[in-house]
DNA sequence: GATCATATCCAAAACGTTTTGGGGAAACGC
DNA sequence: GCGTTTCCCCAAAACGTTTTGGATATGATC
């Protein structure tokens, strides 16, 4: 394995010399400096990233907590925000480091742990909560972070998110101007800042059109708990015409529930969700759900993260991304 | 932050001794060692792992690939793998690196650049390939590794894989028993070892049975290519009433080419996936399919890893985990 | 009292890098 | 010729740990 020190007795250089040539300081001489990289590049050098860890008292790496079983991640989301991450984070030479917790006290103890043993500079919050206690603690050890998903706190943070307000605002307009009437909500779990926006924004739709908005039941986010909130919605006295779901999975569990209780969705009934997962697309009927763009997200993501690193909180501390509508079967939208 | 040197002065010790306190050495008076140990306690003294991997040669780090489109890993799998590995990994101070690579050439210029720049003591091969390139390279790199899934090689190496040709004698033996005769495979490409695993298991039993097996076809494992290649099938002359998929993704493709062509799935022609992801019980009918335990599989995986690099090659080098097989309404075994 | 084993501790080296604080020689200004 | 600047280079320190190879003191043995 080559190191300065061999590369310097070599090249009959001092190892100061070696290191600086190859970090394109002006203070050493053009030939020297070419002739150093020829060499380095023959050897193939690469410098020993723990000693310059070591050395630079940084650590080059990002951490990620991710949540396992319950409460976990939405699948298809969670992976390509981990590729593009990975991919942004290591062309500038940051490794990504994946810890994993299960949700309630032993998250809190890994983060601690994290933050203890410095091994990483910087890391992601994800399922960001409405009472986060991962923000204020990161604040008070002063490890830099971003977060996938908004707080509920007055401190300036980094945050990435979509537009989960809008897009409900959105599509619950939609099912209105279809002529619906009780349209019923199911929501996530409330503590997760994402499930309260996305009520919002049907909280919200539903008041401009002068309609109700009582009918709203909040379930996990599992196509198990979203068939049984719907049965449930179904049986009530104020049956609903339409289900806006606040995920995918719950989604699916709606259109099962309906079908159950002898309804065409689609026809007799509407359901929509969000995530376009993969699945929503091969229910039968498809489900009418929204996107977001998980590469624009994660770049965001990543750019913000690097740029806390390197430089401080970044001018735009907060992006929130637009959500795109897909229009499917099972809200009487299409085909 | 403490350190050995700040805890060594406050206690009027020497940096060594404090060291070796700490370790438990013998050679360290036993009322030293509990002086130490409350003063680090009370200091909250973690050692600094930049340090320590610096002076130890070693990165306490295992990396894992992991592909992104197209090829991806199956989702459910893949992030329980990754909780799994995360938690078993932490237990033993073992981080967990992730890199993200396109399949294809940049893939194994990843797996160069980690080799080269030593930053993981080890890393897991998921997707393992019929002829995998990256086998043999880290091999000669001296890179301790673990395959999730085989390889065709005729040297040692350590992996953990499901028994996917046992798991689709297995459910083929099922469709035959119920009566079929035309059975036909949709295979995922057969460059990946499962993909023939699994055919090799539909292979055997429809010529135990002394049926003819060449009703087969390849295709992605994406629900559209599923649906496209079962289409082909169905409208071919010789159509087939049983669909053995090689994924569920293929499957619910297939599940909906079926009811295009106006079968019944269930009654007119049966349908079978892998993987038992959520979709699969949620589709219409549900899916019959085949499940790995992913918990012990990534524990497999962890211990198998965490041998490798503190032992040398364990004594069983590789493990084959049997699957559970998940009967559901599509191939007519349930409801 | 000398010798030896044992128990306890420590100074210093080492891991491979980056950075500090010059040092020597050539070129330049006068 | 003398001082000053510029150019190129380097020795040594530092990051925080682990480990090597003793050193010192104490007690036991004869």
């Amino acid at each position: 394995m080559a190191t300065l020190r061999s590369l310097a007795s070599d090249l009959g250089l001092s190892i100061t010399t070696v290191s600086r040539a190859l970090d394109g300081y002006e203070d050493v001489a053009a030939a020297t400096r070419e002739r150093v990289n020829k060499a380095a590049a023959a050897a193939g050098y690469r410098p020993n990233s723990t000693a310059r860890r070591l050395r630079k008292g940084s650590s080059e790496t990002v951490a990620l907590v991710m949540p396992t079983e319950p409460g976990r991640f939405y699948e298809p989301v969670f992976v390509d925000l981990l590729s593009v991450l990975g991919e942004r984070l290591a062309a500038r030479h940051f490794d990504l480091m994946l810890l994993a917790a299960r949700p309630g006290a032993e998250e809190l103890a890994v983060y601690k742990r994290m933050i203890k043993d410095r091994r990483a500079d910087a890391c992601i919050i994800v399922r960001t909560r409405r009472h986060d206690e991962r923000i204020a603690m990161l604040q008070e050890a002063g490890l830099p972070f971003v977060c996938h998903g908004r707080t509920e706190t007055r401190a300036e943070y980094a945050y990435v998110d979509g537009d989960g307000e809008a897009g409900f605002r959105e599509v619950t307009n939609r099912i209105v101007s279809l002529g619906h009437r009780r349209i019923a909500h199911l929501a996530a779990p409330d503590h997760f800042t994402f499930a309260e926006l996305r009520s919002r924004g049907w909280h919200m739709a539903m008041r401009a059109a002068g309609l109700t908005d009582d009918l709203k039941l909040m379930c996990a986010s599992t196509e198990e708990a979203g068939e049984q909130a719907a049965t449930a919605l179904l049986a009530g006295p104020d049956k609903p015409t339409a289900l806006i779901c606040a995920t995918d999975r719950i989604a699916i569990g709606a259109v099962r529930a309906a079908q159950a209780a002898g309804l065409v969705v689609g026809r007799d009934i509407a359901v929509t969700g969000h995530d376009n997962i993969h699945a929503s697309r091969f229910t039968h009927p498809a489900i009418t759900t929204m996107e977001l763009d998980v590469r624009s997200v994660g770049a965001c993501l990543a750019d913000k993260l690097l740029h806390l690193v390197e430089r401080g909180m970044p001018e735009h501390a907060g992006d929130v991304f637009p959500l795109r509508q897909v229009l499917r079967a099972s809200s009487g939208e299409a085909n």
